[in-house]
DNA sequence: AAGCCCTTCAACCGCCTGAGA
DNA sequence: ATCTCAGGCGGTTGAAGGGCT
């Protein structure tokens, strides 16, 4: 219990590091390993505690570290994890490759946190601030429920960071046993973790299960009694993340519950350890009973909105970030809105702008209309979601 | 040039968790 | 069952640097 004694040791060095002691600690783990941290210290000559050497070697020396500025894909990437993770800066860290968390945690506080504030939102609830003025009508209902779907998904980031994080575990086991002494390489670049087939938007799947399955392809086009989506080409999820930074294209994949959970252990962890599976299974199995008494209210999220939900229109909730679109709020067209998205107004780098120009009807999106918010809403939730289905692709860790 | 303020980010602190004795 | 310890995480601090007056 308690604090680990090793810090508190007197003739410990503190503060910033030195060039010579960052070549030892380099030196050290290029040859040994970190092994016990520890240990570290004085096996490689560091006044240092192992708490700090293994802070240092975390957030600075690894070589699998990317430094310097933060593209703007990846700063959506933060926002929308952190809307879903809060502050899980590990969790949100293993979906940004080569980004530490004290680094995302540190662009956050110092850059993104003021950008929302500035905007009027939330960051903590990536609202915007008087969301008193949504009441309990259907609207706020359906955003309370975007948010359940937020839950789920955090659940879910959470666990499966976790795995990442055994993963690991088990490689730095692995790598430490071997007689040969590890490269840097193995040592920061662990195995991926065993693929997880389905990428799907787990919330989802109990909704297709009361829509029938059967969905191999082409243009979908599934409907329920008061609500359209559409789904072009691959229903499974497909990720264009362009290179020239254009953002997701969105996709929903749904498969039937009991099936995928089916996949999930005999693809995906076919070739993994046996707890894994377990482990995984049992949180599917848990996710998707907890999902057996939601996908009611998902429905009914689903049909407070007539609004059709098309492939390209959640496309481009997320693209043209740096098309600007000058909207009249004031003419009731929501499409406006959706299609500029909400993640897209965050953002903006005209945001004043816009808050001038649209004096009015651009404090809509600010203050938000309940329907506005909502719309706003799905769409970032949905841009979320779309990041969560391709992250790992895209992750050097999955 | 000097002083002040603000921003950034590396590093530390303290707590929590899980493994092992 | 309890305790100890190592590792990990998130919050916070403070030195350094830049901008402004």
């Amino acid at each position: 219990m308690g604090r680990s004694p090793c810090c508190d040791k007197v003739g410990l060095k503190k503060g910033p590091w030195t060039p010579e002691e960052d070549q030892k600690l380099l030196d050290y783990i290029k040859e040994h390993g970190h092994g016990s941290w520890r240990a570290l210290p004085s096996k490689a000559g560091l006044q240092r505690c192992g708490k700090s050497c293994r802070l240092r070697w975390i957030n600075y020396l690894r070589p699998d570290i990317k430094r310097g500025k933060f593209s703007l894909q990846e700063e959506q990437t933060i926002i929308q994890l952190h809307a879903l993770l809060g502050n899980r800066w590990s969790a949100i860290a293993t979906h940004l490759p080569k980004r530490t968390d004290n680094e995302i945690k540190n662009y956050w506080n110092t850059h993104l946190k003021k950008r929302l504030t500035k905007m009027g939102i939330d960051p903590v609830t990536h609202k915007p601030k008087n969301d008193a003025l949504l009441t309990a009508d259907g609207h706020s209902k359906s955003a309370a429920n975007l948010s359940h779907i937020a839950q789920w998904e955090s659940a879910r980031l959470e666990a499966e960071a976790r795995l990442v994080r055994e993963s690991r575990l088990r490689t730095s086991t692995t790598t430490a046993s071997t007689t040969n002494p590890p490269s840097p390489h193995l040592l920061t670049k662990p195995e991926p973790p065993p693929a997880i087939p389905s990428r799907s938007l787990d919330a989802l799947k109990p909704w297709n299960h009361g829509l029938g399955r059967g969905i191999t392809g082409g243009d979908h086009h599934l409907e329920s009694p008061t609500s359209t989506l559409t789904f072009s080409e691959n229903v499974r999820t497909v990720m264009g993340t362009g290179s020239g930074g254009e953002n997701s294209i969105a996709m929903i994949e749904f498969v039937g519950s009991s099936s995928s959970c089916h996949e999930w252990k005999e693809e995906g962890f076919g070739n993994s350890s046996s707890q894994l599976q377990e482990d995984h299974h049992q949180y599917k199995e848990g996710f998707e009973n907890s999902m057996s008494f939601t996908s009611h209210e998902m429905t009914l999220s689903i049909e407070a909105t007539t609004t059709t939900w098309t492939s390209e229109s959640l496309r481009s909730s997320t693209r043209d970030h740096h098309h600007h679109h000058h909207h009249n709020h004031n003419n009731n067209n929501n499409n406006d809105i959706v299609e500029e998205g909400f993640t897209n107004l965050l953002l903006n780098n005209n945001v004043d702008e816009r808050n001038h120009s649209d004096a009015g009807g651009g404090e809509e999106s600010e203050n938000g209309s309940g329907s506005d918010y909502y719309e706003d809403n799905k769409n970032y939730w949905n841009s979320i979601l779309n990041l969560v289905n391709s992250s790992p692709s895209d992750s050097s860790i999955f």
